[in-house]
DNA sequence: AGCGGCGATACCTCCCCGGTATCGGACCAG
DNA sequence: CTGGTCCGATACCGGGGAGGTATCGCCGCT
């Protein structure tokens, strides 16, 4: 199977529609049609189901699109680290580090200059990105290591190193009933009137239902809770950056939360190893 | 980056030579050097350094016959799974589940007991192989689920759950001094004079450097001990399928050994799913 | 100097990919 | 049922690229 087949075929799956997709892709619709078909012959299978009303999935494809979306990734991933390897003539061309936005800065800085610190570091980026984006960024080679938070962020096909474990804290605009008290529970915090949580994204970028305002950075809940539209359950480590009219309250019974290292599991670089190593000795 | 460029070129990077290369592929020399040269031009990195003493890989070219074979994989298992999904019309293709040969006995027959009698199981074809295959045979997309044994199989890149741990015993010829104690540590199985520790075989079919005798399989295993020839540390388990002439000895401060289930991360499989549901609750 | 091994180059052929034009079936409006 | 439109399939053509053969250029060995 060629990766041009492949993308040819995730674009249609994603667009269920061989004109459009033949669009995106910067070709005519009739080559696209002819390689489809072709592949369906190739691979003995039926992807598509061509009704009068549109294109479907038949099962056959809808395994190819998972599965070719992940090769799909291994092959940018490979692409984009052999150029960046290429880039350092000695040694390790530096490792991009990648991070939610607005989380961990203090772990982060920690771990940054314990790693400087070591013999034969190379230059760490910090990438920064929204929510759930950066087992993609691992996967298809754009990062080379992450700090993730479960229970929150997949770690599926990752190796992963504990960092940090903590418990989480509700996030109130100042002068709210429940910020006198010393601490709440899951249920005080679900039957809020009038301060729903918030909805963060999948991983395929849609929205879970729900009456939450849809969220995709730390700073910009922080900023909803303060105008009072929302609250919040956040790990405790968000007190550091609670900009007046916000206030934390421990809950006593939400999931503790890990802060972990991730790295691809075939990454066998010296300099994310290295950067594992520092991570687990702070 | 097109499969066949990385195909060709993870051929080249195995044999470090052109010619010898190009005959695996089954083309000439010619369009293989100019295909590795316009995969080099493409991505602007030198992949191998051509001396006078045959070819070796720069740095970038390592970087990409570590991360091209991953990909490579991905793509076989795309094609794999997308053919499998085909073959059956109704529903689930069957899943394939690998283990190694001579273990996991009594732990697999319950399994497949208590998942058969599920509402929905489809067939499961069981795969047996050698020691370190398990890895490559999931990623490559040969097999969905495996049964491993930590620490001795990498589960890196693996989703898992635990089903079992036991402890290890040593395996002696009847007979040996050893045999009347009531338990053992490692320094006196260390230390056995003429009753090397085996050696396995690694992720990448060679073997470490040492005495024992190199080592594919368990009744392979059991074989030289009875015949005298060798000593082995091995789950408890295997006094199930002990023959006469066979002794085992718990030894104290062996590290434990936990049977996991495991399955490639992205597997959304019904089917896969259900049987790992169907483990837990063993 | 002569020779053998090995990768690069020159040059040719043919296939396959992509483009344009057109077809054919499904659905819809009247 | 007829004309229109939407959409994927088919027919046909042209160019680029993949692979083949022959040969070169370089290095090391004797």
């Amino acid at each position: 199977m060629e990766t041009r087949e492949l993308r040819y075929f995730v674009a249609v799956a994603e667009e269920l529609h061989f004109g459009r997709a033949a669009q995106q892709l910067g070709i005519a619709q009739p080559p696209l049609s002819r390689a489809i078909q072709q592949l369906e012959r190739r691979l003995g299978a039926a992807l598509l189901e061509r009704g009068s009303r549109g294109v479907t999935l038949t099962e056959a494809g809808s395994v190819l699109l998972r599965e070719g979306r992940a090769a799909l990734d291994a092959i940018d991933a490979a692409e984009r680290r052999t150029r960046r390897a290429a880039l350092a003539p000695t040694g390790q061309p530096g490792v991009v580090l990648v991070t939610k936005a607005g989380a961990t800065g203090e772990l982060l800085a920690k771990l940054l200059d314990a790693y400087a610190a070591e013999p034969g570091a190379v230059a760490v980026d910090v990438m920064l990105c929204g929510i759930g984006e950066q087992e993609r960024l691992l996967r298809d080679g754009r990062a080379d290591v992450a700090l993730l938070h479960r229970p929150f962020d997949s770690t599926a096909g990752l190796d992963t190193e504990e960092l940090h474990a903590e418990g989480q804290v509700v996030v109130l605009p100042a002068g709210h009933p429940l910020t006198g008290r010393a601490r709440v529970r899951m249920s005080d915090v679900a039957a809020l009137p009038g301060l729903p949580l918030p909805r963060w994204p999948h991983a395929d970028g849609t929205f879970p239902d729900g009456a939450g305002p849809p969220v995709h950075h730390h700073t910009q809940l922080l900023q909803l809770i303060a105008l009072g539209r929302a609250s919040a359950i956040l790990p405790e480590s968000v007190r550091a950056e609670l900009r007046d009219g916000l206030v934390a309250v421990p809950v006593a019974d939400a999931p503790t939360v890990t802060t972990v290292i991730a790295w691809p599991p075939h990454s066998r670089s010296r300099a994310v190893a290295a950067l594992v190593r520092a991570a687990t000795r702070l």
